[in-house]
DNA sequence: CCTACCGATCGGTAGG
DNA sequence: CCTACCGATCGGTAGG
């Protein structure tokens, strides 16, 4: 968390605080406090508290669907023809959960506290994340069009891998057992094992 | 939601509106007027708006519980010898499941609201979820020593499989696409297909 | 970035 | 279960 901008290190310490404790728990002198400064004294950076909450939701939402790109495109790189479902899969797994490691406030609020934002903000960031979900279900459906996977219900599928995937806000620390990588392991080989089956 | 007692009922409508907004995002006024009386006239029947939230999290923890405990009885009842690892999971995924879609709203308080508590009502509660997972890490630990599941930690799936469950708590609608049986169906399959591995 | 301050709302109490 | 009310805190503004 090295900070260019006075705005960016509100945000930084805010997804933090709002990770901990919650968007609607945590007041705007909390974060003031965390940053040595006085509460109104906020205000000279950003024009409301929800303007902070959007902010930190609008950059973890670009770092999810960017890391995606860049690993759907490395999967697709190596085959000239068809994609493979489960490299790509596996490829979008480790990424999702690089952006929950690298960064496990901003994650964590993307994940359970875009609901405090209201109107159109969160009209945009829910249709957003429809999108993203979309791409996880595409390719389990594709996965079961070739036979790559097994299953019945790709929407059920996605809903699933993404809340494993996501919990991981709750439990991931950088002092933990694991280190991250290890838990991308782990993780993409769950779910993996999950979709394809097998002869059994 | 059928309440016998209007203390019930206070609980029942909380559980749906913490749920819904958060916690924090819940005034002791809100609660009241989906109640149609006014704020103060609450503290008749409860002592804080924190013992609110206590009694919702203890009811779920109990039930969580309680429901497991009734299905492992039952998948052991059938084995006089060892206990088939596979069976007991997924009766307990099942179980599981049946929580949540049984009463979304108390079940995602305690999926989510429970770090509002304080002080030892917030360790109590910490405890028994810790207690509750650890019983899905051991049948996962029980079911690699018998050879019946094919993974190398324990601890991460027993998280990754009670965030998928939990993640329900975020998704499910009884008037939804799926069935809570179905849904229950599927899930159980897509965690034992996980652990198991199979000869692929 | 500060102090001084605003109206609104919060959880909760008194007294019926 | 009500009205009237409490001190504390909320997000935010004015004016430097």
């Amino acid at each position: 968390m090295v900070e260019v901008t006075r705005r960016r290190a509100i945000e930084d310490v805010a997804s933090e605080l709002f990770r901990a404790h919650g968007y609607a728990a945590t007041s705007v002198r909390d974060i003031a406090r965390a940053l040595d400064i006085q509460g109104p004294s906020l205000y000279a950076h950003v024009t409301s508290k929800e303007d902070v909450l959007r902010a930190i939701v609008d950059r973890a939402a670009t770092r999810f669907e960017q890391a995606a790109d860049a690993a759907l495109a490395t999967a697709r790189a190596g085959h000239s023809a068809a994609l493979d479902p489960a490299a790509a899969l596996a490829a979008l797994v480790r990424a999702h959960v690089r952006v929950i490691t690298d960064d496990v406030g901003t994650a964590g609020v993307f994940v359970h506290e875009w609901r405090a934002l209201t109107g159109e903000r969160r009209a945009g960031i829910l249709e957003r994340r429809d999108a993203y979900e979309a791409r996880f279900r595409d390719l389990v459906t594709d996965g079961i069009a070739t036979g790559d996977f097994e299953l019945t219900d790709p929407a059920v599928a996605a809903k699933a891998i993404l809340g494993m995937l996501n919990a991981l806000s709750t439990w991931y620390s950088p002092d933990g057992r694991l280190p991250a990588g290890r838990i991308a392991d782990h993780l993409a080989d769950l779910v993996l094992r999950m979709l394809q089956g097998g002869s059994r």
